[in-house]
DNA sequence: GCCGTTTTCGGCCCGACTGTTTTCAGTCG
């Protein structure tokens, strides 16, 4: 059992005991328990294998959890979960996700009615039956039905972290004899910020076994079909659907081509295709008299064919990237190798889980010249954000270790809050006294466009904020973007010299592709950061890269693709 | 349930908003 599975289990096990109603102290542990386990670098089951190790030796795990990790790896739940799931179905804990539910009221609901699934707490939404509750009206009901049409909307897609590493997982049970390539396709190659479902395409000499594996495979919850060259499963206990393709190296680049899309991508290059009388397919490129072939061995080979240089599977959303590619006006798209440095990192100081060394140790290991420490500012109570006298001493602590040298430029920094009315959450004199400062909304998400444009406008007025952090505050698969002007916006950023962050955190990969086109058209300048909590959170580069290529960002767009001194000397001016 | 310890128990992250109240519980971040 992996460590991802077990921490599953435990955060389940919380939500549970939360609606149970249970010490708030206790589901904390589960929680912290959870985190612990999900992020630490070796496998607990081997851990728990062996005699000579003992895992109350990980932080957050101690006695009790101990034998809580036993029963989970030894049968997959333990029995406070089995308990309280013969009070609260499995189902019920998706309630936790409908906005305005919490666990007092699913609590109160379940005792009121036998209820179970989404769909019943719909009908009593509609049916008016949850205003007879206590503290329960009509307004909560509005909003539950209107939180359930989102839930519905977002349901059935996954984010792409996950989608790629269930990718990884199952690139591991196909490989074998026969086989040389396996390659996810779809809208994971894409890098899209969430994923339906998964297109791993398999080729070599004898690539059909791998079908065999993969239906074999112990984590497939349901085989949906399997034919001679394609197998179908739902695999996960979240049931992702996952097609596996074995494909001819003859065929292999069409086929990749075909699978990764876009389907309008496809579409005008197949029309392309019949306007220079041929035939496009996933087989192959094809003449549309006599059927000789023409390529397909490759995908370069085909775009080849069709006139094209080789489009980025990240442009390919047929928005202007044929016409570009016919041109020759394709951008020199940004690698994850320019990027220099993460501008955007917790420590223990606020809600991180590590402390200033170590994170600094874990950017240098990735090669960075620099990073930015930018904890939260104080109207984020619950992260224990900084107030002015700790930023003023925090500035001053960087300094000293600049100059005792880690091996790595630090620059001072603070998330400071934009506050419901658009000031700063921290005094001016401050906030001079930081390197770099980024300006965030994490409150009061539910004003009207025009409240929430004005706020952004009014923060943009701060002479010390640099960078506009998560700037449309959106959780993939839970919160929507807040409404705000953002042309408008963008355009006073650029006029101030603000820079719009892109957020790397695959829950929030935001900025994405669309609005940074949009703002690159208005004359933007970006940074991507991972907003990282954690050193692994470091490795979530790669995902706000793939944004900023949807975004047909270059190298020269983005600041922290700039070498240490020439971003300092940035930082000093305003463009 | 974890942790730390002045070793066996007390502290652990809190403030604001919302809708339902009629003085505040529950949700959210």
């Amino acid at each position: 059992m992996e460590n991802k599975e077990i921490a599953r289990v435990l955060w389940e096990t919380a939500d549970l005991m939360e609606i149970a109603a249970e010490d708030g102290f206790r589901i904390r542990s589960y929680r912290n328990g959870a985190t612990a386990v999900e992020g630490y670098p070796e496998r607990i089951a081997d851990i728990l294998a062996d005699p000579a190790r003992k895992v109350t030796d990980i932080p957050g795990i101690g006695k009790g959890l101990a034998v809580v990790l036993h029963e989970i790896v030894d049968h997959g739940s333990c029995e406070r979960r089995d308990l309280l799931l013969q009070k609260f179905p499995p189902t019920t804990i998706e309630f936790l996700k409908i906005q305005g539910l919490g666990p007092k009221s699913i609590a109160l609901i379940l005792e009121h009615y036998r209820i179970s699934t989404m769909d019943e707490l719909e009908r009593l939404a509609k049916e008016e039956k949850l205003r007879v509750l206590p503290r329960m009206g009509a307004k909560l009901e509005e909003k539950v039905l209107r939180s359930i049409a989102q839930y519905r909307m977002r349901s059935g897609r996954y984010l792409l972290s996950y989608a790629e590493a269930m990718a990884e997982e199952l690139a591991g049970i196909l490989r074998g004899p026969g086989v040389d390539r396996i390659t996810p396709a779809g809208s994971l190659r894409r890098g899209r910020e969430t994923v339906g479902d998964l297109d791993l395409l398999v080729t070599g000499p004898d690539a059909t076994p791998a079908l065999d594996r993969f239906i074999a495979y112990s984590r497939v919850e349901e085989v949906l079909g399997r034919g001679e060259n394609k197998a179908s499963a739902k695999v996960g206990r979240e049931g992702l659907q996952v097609d596996v393709r074995a494909l001819p190296p003859a065929s292999f680049g069409a086929a990749l081509q075909y699978f990764t899309g876009s389907k309008d991508h496809n579409v005008s290059l197949r029309t392309r295709a019949v306007r220079m009388g041929l035939k496009l397919s996933e087989y192959g490129l094809f003449r549309s008299e006599g059927d000789a072939r023409v390529a397909g061995e490759t995908e370069a080979g085909i775009y080849e064919a069709l006139g094209l240089p080789w489009i980025p599977p990240e442009l390919r959303e047929n928005a202007g990237e044929i016409e570009a590619a016919e041109e020759g006006r394709l951008p020199q798209l940004v690698d994850l190798a320019d990027i220099r440095g993460d501008l955007h990192m917790h420590t223990v100081e606020t809600d991180g889980r590590a402390t200033l060394e170590e994170m600094a140790a874990a950017a240098r290991d990735r090669g960075y010249q620099y990073i930015a420490i930018t904890d939260h500012s104080k109207a984020l109570a619950m992260a224990n954000g900084l107030d002015e006298k700790r930023v003023v001493e925090f500035a001053r602590q960087v300094r000293q270790i600049n100059r005792d040298g880690l091996g790595i430029r630090i620059f001072s920094g603070i998330e400071c809050d934009i506050l419901r009315d658009g000031a700063m959450d921290l005094a001016n004199d401050a906030l001079a006294e930081l390197d770099l400062v980024i300006g965030s909304v994490h409150s009061h998400m539910n004003q009207e466009s025009a409240e929430m444009t004005d706020r952004l406008l009014a923060a943009l007025e701060c002479p010390h904020l640099r960078i506009l952090g998560h700037p449309t505050g959106r959780i993939l698969l839970h919160r929507d973007p807040f409404p705000f002007d953002f042309e408008r916006v963008v355009a006073a950023a650029v006029a101030r010299g603000v820079w719009l962050e892109i957020n790397a955190s695959p829950e929030r990969l935001d900025l994405h592709g669309p609005l940074i086109r949009t703002a690159k058209a208005k004359g933007a300048r970006f940074t991507i950061s991972t907003d990282a909590h954690h050193p692994q959170h470091l490795a979530s580069m790669r995902y706000g890269v793939l944004m900023a290529r949807r975004g047909w960002l270059a190298k020269s767009d983005i600041m922290n693709t700039l070498a240490a001194d020439e971003f300092a000397a940035a930082l000093q001016t305003r463009s």
